[in-house]
RNA sequence: GGGAGUUUAGCUCAGUUGGGAGAGCAUCUGCCUUACAAGCAGGAGGUCAUAGGUUCGAGCCCUAUAACUCCCACCA
């Protein structure tokens, strides 16, 4: 191993070896329960942030401890086409050209979609390789290739036959800069300040005027009522009387509808069903008339008369200003409300009635509901499947066309003849109804969660009837963020449902969000982004993915910050040179020899690390199977440096520097049993180190990727002995405390001479390990009888110590330190007393505390004799 | 307007079914002790947001309040 821990040097190449033996791959192997995991495919609109490491770290850590487990352990990777997202992106790199999308033409358009999907495919799979991902690589899929063509082609046609899909003409999020239709879900919020403006509307036949309040004028052309609320006094005798509206000339009437909200604006709307969601609803309960005044590209129609082609905003400005020559301006205000704008490109969007395809809901959503209900499908935590079950509850149709170019073309053929609809799974040639061959097809394409939505089957070969699918599916685990779980999570359950009549996976692992170290979301307009590929040059793939795991909990956001990367390398160079340490002593002794490690004659010492270990390991495996992986770092990190380097390696260093083969035999293989078992317990967490290690040690397979995953052993726990060295432990503490306060620096080596008041022999045993981890000069063990003087005293449960520090001992001082001591001791004395004798916890705590109390009474009443004896000693002198 | 989450050391966060407040970083003191100064040893630092309640016992359970974060709905 080389001297100091350098990533660079072999991450890439273990990941290439990994790649060459083909480790990755899965086999459809019957002896072998298969564990699936299906990767979200990240969006190909560019490279990966820290988020996509995050999600594929957490995925690939639960594969691999799957793996070692036993599993046939599936990662499938894979990618996104995300039509519009990336449609948006390639016509802006177009424009910065010059270039417009229309000026090319669908067909060339297309060619520069896929050099798109070219350039960022690959580089989206090398930043994978990066990861360390333990993906089989030969099932990789991307929802615009062929297999998957042919899963929406199946599933649409399926729907559209069972008539879940129609078309149907209604109001629609319209994005005039993208110009196309977009769902509910696609539209942002945003919090602009803009204007209110109060104008006035002449009441038919009279000289009287109404004033309507609103934040868009220009939709005025298309207004066809004015409403009130039924209960408002203000305005009763106004209802059924007829208005005209200004500059068109339209007679509309005054309607009541409970929609208004008598207490804002003048508690008078102008209704405008063709441009407003809740006017549109208005209109149909009054069967007003609907007109649309608006283009798609955001200028105005012939229906808007005078103002025919001007761009909406234009127009506002024209109609106020009209509004002023004919003097029924009333007033403008400044108002702050919700803009709704376009989730892609961020414009505000405007609500215009257009012919879309629809995908009814209502079926579709009992049974996903009832599959998250019943349990089939568990998310982890629950708490999001509130989240779920009211969205779902609350499901609109879902608008899946798009007026876009890019994505899967909707796959309905219209006869130019007789006019009817052909869907059908390979694009038709002649008209089944009349023959007709001039069939056209629909130009618009889909949205693109209607491909993603059957990615956890289509990437296993559905619709065809494959061996993967029937091995692999229903997949295991789902692992992605709660900001796509209406997107994504809930179209996969309803789509898997439908399509493959199962749970599209068991459990739903939702994770939280990579924020800056300020809370705030990670975003390119802040430029706060922490780029996972910088990380990785930098500290290596290790330390990132440790880094991103350990202090996570589930479902809790991230404060990401580059220190987080300071600590995760400290500690794996802390592995590193551990191992380095294990590995050189083995081979600088000539007479190692590797065994079994219950047949090793155990000291007190190496039970208490086996004991400590395995409880560790019987830890570790229920956090892995928790997918707690934030609490498998911690507990791992506690144990490998605070128990393994700073106590057994330390201690270990008696034995390997002294003369005893035996001892220095037996305690090597020790620490090769543990080094080799934490590097197994880790492996899932940081692959790439742990692997390098593992090919290290004395006796290794191939890969530590399919090593046996450590398994608690109650044959190598020793409870008992652990307790007395864990004394032992204690009193070495105790006497660096007192060499601390005495300001006995470290190095001054002091004689220790040690007093064993219970085990005495496992305290000679230790004697040496006290002396090195202590300080000690020359340690004796005080024979019966034998006293000593003008030492100082430290004492413990076991033993004392006695540390000749004559002219530092006073014996006022060591009284007043003792007395200390007795105090502490006292008090605790006093807890416990105090606890027993309150007959409340007598007869209502639980025995094993009661007795653990008892316990406590019994170690205390010991230390205190301890001490008042010391005491006695002093004063006696 | 509806809902969810968070509030624990200066900072980032753990804290399993209620049973003596924890880690890392930062800070202070002393150490280059033959794996590691990316280190070792020791120390200081907390009214567990606030107020009530249940209980023998509350960081944890219940109620109310406050602050922050997020999601959904969206008032012209």
């Amino acid at each position: 191993m080389e001297k100091s821990y350098c990533p660079q040097n072999f991450e890439k190449q273990i990941y290439n070896d990994w790649l060459k033996k083909n480790y990755f791959e899965t086999k459809i192997n019957k002896n072998k329960k298969p564990f699936t995991i299906i990767m979200p495919p990240p969006n190909i609109t560019a490279k990966l942030h820290i988020g996509h490491a995050y999600d594929t770290t957490i995925q690939d850590s639960i594969i691999r401890y799957k793996r070692m487990k036993g599993f046939e352990a599936l990662l499938l990777p894979g990618t996104d086409h995300a039509a519009l997202a990336t449609e948006v992106k390639v016509v802006e790199r177009l424009k910065s050209q010059g270039i417009s999308k229309e000026d090319l033409g669908r067909e060339k358009f297309m060619e520069k979609m896929q050099e798109w999907y070219d350039e960022f495919g690959s580089q989206i799979l090398e930043q994978f390789k990066q990861l360390g991902l333990s993906c089989d690589w030969s099932k990789k899929a991307f929802t615009l290739d062929e297999q998957r063509c042919k899963s929406v082609r199946k599933a649409f046609v399926q729907l559209y036959n069972k008539g879940y899909i129609y078309q149907g003409k209604r109001i629609t999020n319209w994005c005039s800069s993208c110009k196309t239709a977009l769902s509910d879900l696609e539209v942002e919020y945003k919090e602009q300040n803009g204007n209110i403006w109060y104008l006035k509307y002449p009441v038919e036949n009279s000289n009287e005027f109404i004033t309507v309040a609103t934040t868009r004028p220009e939709t005025i052309p298309g207004d066809t009522a004015v409403a009130v609320n039924p209960n408002d006094k203000r305005f009763k005798n106004l209802i059924g009387k007829n208005l005209v509206l200004p500059i068109i000339g339209r007679i509309i009437p005054i309607i009541a509808d409970d929609y208004v909200d008598p207490k804002f604006g003048t508690g008078m709307v102008k209704i405008t069903p063709a441009h407003d969601p809740n006017d549109f609803e208005v209109g149909l309960r009054h069967n007003l008339e609907v007109i649309n005044i608006m283009n798609g590209d955001g200028t105005m129609n012939e229906n808007a008369g005078k103002y025919a082609g001007l761009d909406k905003l234009e127009c506002r400005k024209q109609i106020v200003e009209d509004f002023k020559q004919l003097g029924l301006f009333d007033k403008v205000e400044d108002l702050k409300h919700n803009v709704s704008v376009c989730q892609r490109c961020g414009c505000a969007l405007e609500p215009i009635i257009t012919k879309q395809w629809y995908v009814k809901m209502d079926e579709l959503v009992k049974p996903a509901i009832e599959k998250v209900k019943n349990g089939e499908i568990k998310f982890i935590s629950k708490r999001f499947e509130k989240l779920y079950f009211h969205w779902m509850e609350n499901i609109k149709d879902w608008c899946i066309s798009r007026q876009i170019w890019s994505g899967h073309r909707i796959p309905v053929f219209v006869c130019s003849h007789c006019g009817k609809q052909i869907v059908e799974l390979e694009d038709p040639k002649t008209c089944p109804h009349c023959g007709c061959e001039n069939l056209v097809q629909e130009e618009d394409s889909l949205d693109t969660w209607f491909s993603s939505a059957l990615w956890p089957f289509s990437t296993l070969g559905w619709p065809d009837n494959t061996e993967e699918m029937n091995y692999f599916y229903p997949t295991d685990l789902m692992v992605t963020g709660f900001d796509i779980i209406f997107f994504w999570v809930a179209r996969m359950i309803f789509s898997g449902l439908e399509y493959t009549k199962q749970v599209p996976f068991k459990e739903i692992l939702i994770h939280g969000l990579i924020r800056d170290e300020l809370g705030r979301k990670m975003s390119k307009s802040l430029g706060n982004g922490i780029d996972p590929v910088d990380i990785i040059n930098k500290y290596g793939s290790d330390t990132l993915r440790y880094s991103l795991l350990t202090g996570s909990t589930i479902g809790g956001d991230i404060k990401y910050s580059i220190d987080r990367c300071e600590n995760a390398s400290a500690f794996i160079n802390k592995i590193w040179n551990a191992s380095r340490f294990v590995l050189e002593n083995v081979n600088n002794f000539n007479n190692f020899k590797l065994e079994n490690i219950s047949d090793l004659k155990l000291q007190t010492v190496d039970k208490w690390i086996l004991t400590e270990f395995h409880n560790t390991i019987k830890n570790i495996n229920k956090l892995y199977n928790k997918y707690d992986l934030g609490i498998v770092c911690t507990e791992l990190y506690e144990f490998t440096w605070n128990k393994f380097c700073d106590w057994y390696i330390e201690a270990s260093k008696t034995s390997l520097y002294s003369e005893d083969e035996e001892i220095k035999n037996k305690t090597l293989n020790v620490l090769i049993y543990i080094l080799e078992n934490i590097l197994k317990m880790l492996h899932p967490i940081i692959p790439f180190v742990t692997e390098n290690i593992y090919l290290n040690l004395p006796k290794h397979e191939n890969t530590i990727m399919f090593a046996e995953f450590p398994e608690y052993n109650k044959a190598l726990t020793f409870t008992s002995d652990a307790k007395v060295m864990q004394e032992i432990f204690d009193i070495i503490k105790k006497i660096r405390n007192v060499r601390n306060e005495m300001n006995v620096p470290e190095n001054v080596r002091v004689n220790i001479i040690l007093e064993p008041l219970k085990n005495k022999n496992k305290i000679a045993e230790s004697a040496d390990i006290i002396k090195k981890l202590a300080g000690g000069k020359e340690i004796t063990i005080l024979k019966e009888n034998e006293s000593v003087e003008n030492c100082v005293v430290i004492v413990n449960r076991i033993c004392k110590a006695h540390l000749p520090l004559k002219e530092l001992s006073d014996p006022e001082k060591e009284l007043k330190r003792l007395e200390g001591e007795l105090q502490k001791v006292e008090s605790e004395l006093i807890r416990a007393n105090k606890m027993l004798s309150n007959p409340g916890f007598i007869n209502k705590a639980p025995k094993n505390l009661i007795d653990a109390e008892k316990q406590k009474i019994v170690k205390y009443e010991e230390m205190k004799n301890n001490i008042l004896n010391s005491i006695e000693k002093i004063k006696s002198l």
